[in-house]
DNA sequence: TTGTAGGCGTTATCAG
DNA sequence: CTGATAACGCCTACAA
């Protein structure tokens, strides 16, 4: 590969005035600008990137850390961020961690030795990553969080209104009709399934709908969660009628769940998932789903980071994107003869706490 | 960030014997070695990446270039790719060309000026891949391809056995009663969709079966071309009684295609895919295909490379992957009146499709 | 066994 | 406006 060094003896110029022309850093007089810029040409030359950030103390590329790709909500994220970077002249390391907090940290650590100019993050569980961030954050490496934040974060952060897209979901299936609304919702320590299951809860108590704890379960965030969950909740009785899914995976399972327990979905049972993945629609029956763009994840979170790298100091953003509710086939109104089936007090709510099983 | 200048000051000692312990590249005495490593405890120190890939003329990236991250298949092959190199030190460099081969040679062109370790490439369309490879040989830097192959591709390469893959699945298809097979291919100038066509073709000429020429039908890798091209299918007179699908994207057009024209699959149309996608397992009916291994496409490229890296210069690897016949629920005997079945009433189909929403 | 010095390809500073 | 020259942080002969 050609060098700066080949090109100013080819040029006949010295190697400073290469830099100036690539890097417009001097004005170089015309004629000689030309003789760099064939130069160039001719040896199809293109600056080491290496070097380049050695000396700059930064390199072009954008650090993004995720659990697994192989989680079909990412891939979207991935592809926004990179999108956006790709654009800006910014490529993308990608990192998986599992989930693994140890991974994530070898992954911070190493990523810091390659000076990139940025970081995207969906930390992992029980994430280290506000400790972390702080050391990137005194060499001037901005980091963005995306999607769920860490314990005490307080850096720029990209996320979906999960909340109030719960909220909003759960109040269709109440006005479609439901009383009986359980909820399997992902790992409680992640900051999106809290803010789900809250909304879930805020629309319940809006309606004055009581929340028996056992109509209440929480498990990881994929199918074989939601599967077992659902069928804890099937036995219950009364039965739900609705089931708010922490996400598309967890109501797959409940999908399954309920064709294999000899019931139907929506007439014995509605199900309402969370992020409208592609195969919300491919289901049967087509899943309802709480959608939120992944694919704008990424791009915010990169925006900002560009932002940033351009000298945006400004306090830490905190974005949260809309959701909008689908409603497909896995929903409907709850079976008829709804108020027959066995009577458990579920409605009076005088006693906030009843008393439950010892743990 | 400490440097090893700093280590040396600390640990009282000279730049070079830091460097010697740190790389084993001198038989350090005891307690010197000792007290090196104490520092570099103490500092937190991690060597620079960048500065050692300059020195060393190589960084310890590999990068990886795909179409398309957001399309099911891939993320499992990144998957792949990412254990095996991370589990030995490496990173991935992630880059998207969206099938288009000026933005891969763009990817290509860059990822050079970093040195990787490596490359792993799924060829866009049209790839030029076969010169670019070249110029990276030259510099000692392994290039393996996955999956489908450039034209000339000479070098390393992962692929399925797409042909063996797709003449199983037809003779399955054959051996249940069909006769009247139809074709949806993926683009034939990707080698991955010809050599499934081929294995189609050959299981038909085996059983003497003609096929016809509106029978065969190619369309790009994706739900919306699966979904057109089985419409044509469906108008055809005799009207196909099984349409092998290029991969699980069309067939999932194909499914909604016979939903839409008021069909039943398999009762009417028998569907086979290819790819065996997370979703085959979800969609209504379940989707039957040839199940290959996308994260063994990925670990085995990898594994490919690190060979290489470690000195293995044996002559071009061209490693096929298996694949095997998931058989499920899209798939099953022709139906039994098929010489009597009337061309489906397909007038409607100008208007525009339920509930596929863009995308 | 340890230390010294040169250089990887850039960019930035500073004379001319 | 142009051209030397000194870093950037590390590795590696080679010298001590």
């Amino acid at each position: 590969m050609a060098n700066m060094k080949d090109i100013a003896r080819i040029a006949g110029v010295s190697l400073g005035t290469v830099s100036h022309v690539l890097n417009d850093s001097a004005g170089v007089r015309e004629p000689l600008r030309q003789r760099v810029l064939q130069a160039v040409q001719a040896a199809g030359y293109q600056p080491s990137q290496l070097a380049r950030a050695l000396r700059r103390d930064k390199t072009n590329m954008i650090g993004m850390i995720i659990p697994d790709i192989t989680n079909p909500f990412f891939p979207a994220v991935v592809r926004g961020a990179e999108d956006v970077a790709f654009s800006n002249g910014y490529r993308l390391i990608l990192c998986n961690t599992d989930n693994d907090h140890s991974k994530e940290l070898v992954h911070l650590n190493e990523l810091r030795t390659y000076l990139p100019a940025g970081l995207i993050v969906i930390p992992s569980n029980f994430s280290d990553l506000t400790a972390q961030a702080e050391s990137y954050r005194r060499a001037g490496t901005g980091v963005v969080c995306i999607d769920r934040l860490p314990k005490n974060w307080s850096g720029d952060s990209v996320t979906a209104d999960n909340e109030a897209g719960a909220y909003h979901a759960i109040r269709s299936l109440i006005q479609m009709g439901h009383t009986k609304l359980a909820a399997i919702s992902g790992p409680l320590h992640l900051t999106n399934a809290k803010d789900r299951f809250a909304g879930f809860k805020r629309a319940l108590r809006e309606a004055k709908l009581h929340l028996a704890p056992e109509y209440a379960q929480e498990t990881t965030f994929d199918k074989q969660g939601g599967y077992l969950k659902t069928n804890i909740l099937l036995r219950l009785i009364p039965r739900p009628t609705a089931i708010f899914a922490g996400n598309d995976l967890i109501a797959l399972g409940a999908l399954l769940a309920i064709r294999d327990a000899g019931l139907r979905c929506p007439e014995d049972v509605s199900i309402m998932g969370f992020d409208d993945l592609d195969l919300a629609d491919t289901t049967n029956p087509s899943l309802s789903s709480v959608s939120q763009s992944g694919y704008q994840l990424g791009t915010s979170a990169a925006r900002i980071l560009l932002d940033r790298l351009e000298g945006d100091k400004s306090p830490a953003k905190h974005l949260i994107l809309e959701t909008s509710l689908k409603l497909r086939n896995s929903t409907g109104a709850p079976p008829n003869d709804v108020r027959s089936s066995p009577a458990v007090n579920l409605t009076s709510s005088t006693k906030p706490n009843r008393k439950r099983a010892v743990r």
